[in-house]
DNA sequence: CGTATTTGACCAGCGC
DNA sequence: GCGCTGGTCAAATACG
């Protein structure tokens, strides 16, 4: 599924790391915003601008730390985890294994123990949900707001959309979207501000372990091209 | 007919 | 312990 771009105007790019620890919103406005990179895998229509970061109260339940202008976005590092900011947010987030991790072993070399009658299996199910439930490390998570009449931020990956749930003090429902890649887990929630409609809040969770599909359709016949010539 | 989306149910975590 | 909320699953449905 492709959804054809038509946002414009991300308006900030912060990491849950900063939100889980913040504080208010800035009530001043932001100053005059300057054209920036465009995202590699985008279409010309877009047009990208430095912004303030601050938090939407209704995605998340810890206010933001003070706004701040970041320098300029380099998206395919940022989503290919190899940016300085998603690389240090790993650093950051690598710490001990959560016990689901422990839990989703133990469950597994439970399950050998176990009859296969009909209880046990729906139990075993159970577990098995709870474990890759529980198995959610702190992952490094992104958000963007985007000014946007399409709720869908085109970032170059393909998504698969899981879920929608709608979310307590939000008009819009919230939106659950995982990457169709088959290696690859990096999931995202995609939600609207009910204080300003106008604003999609995208959220990055994880990095990605493949190449931007896009851009590698992009860049695919111009490396044969460059293969074919420099045979001469 | 294969793939993507929708949607109700289920579950874990958290606060009271 | 109970209720609320957010995140995920998976069957049903829609779509190309």
């Amino acid at each position: 599924m492709h959804i054809p771009p038509t946002f414009s105007n991300p308006l900030s790019i912060f990491s849950h790391q900063q939100m889980d620890q913040g504080q208010e919103p800035p009530a001043q406005p932001p100053p005059p915003l300057q054209p920036q990179l465009l995202p590699p895998g985008l279409n010309p229509p877009y047009v990208f601008t430095p912004s303030l970061t601050y938090s939407s109260s209704s995605l998340h339940q810890n206010p933001p730390l003070e706004p701040q202008i970041l320098p300029d976005i380099d998206w395919v590092s940022l989503l290919s985890g190899q940016s300085s900011l998603s690389s240090g947010l790993c650093e950051i987030n690598n710490g001990p294994m959560t016990m689901m991790e422990n839990c989703s072993s133990s469950s597994s070399a439970m399950a050998e123990n176990i009859n296969k009658d009909e209880d046990q299996e729906k139990g075993n199910n159970r577990m098995r949900k709870s474990s890759s439930r529980m198995k959610k490390a702190t992952r490094p998570r992104f958000e963007f707001q985007t000014r946007s009449v399409d709720d869908i931020l085109d970032d170059g990956y393909r998504w698969r959309k899981y879920g929608q749930k709608a979310v307590k003090n939000s008009i819009y429902p919230r939106s659950y979207y995982r990457c169709t890649h088959h290696t690859c887990s990096v999931k995202k929630q995609v939600q609207r501000l009910s204080k300003d409609t106008s604003i999609v809040v995208t959220t990055y969770e994880g990095i990605h372990n493949h190449p931007c599909e896009k851009l590698m359709e992009t860049l695919t016949p111009l490396l044969k091209q460059m293969q074919f010539l420099a045979r001469f």
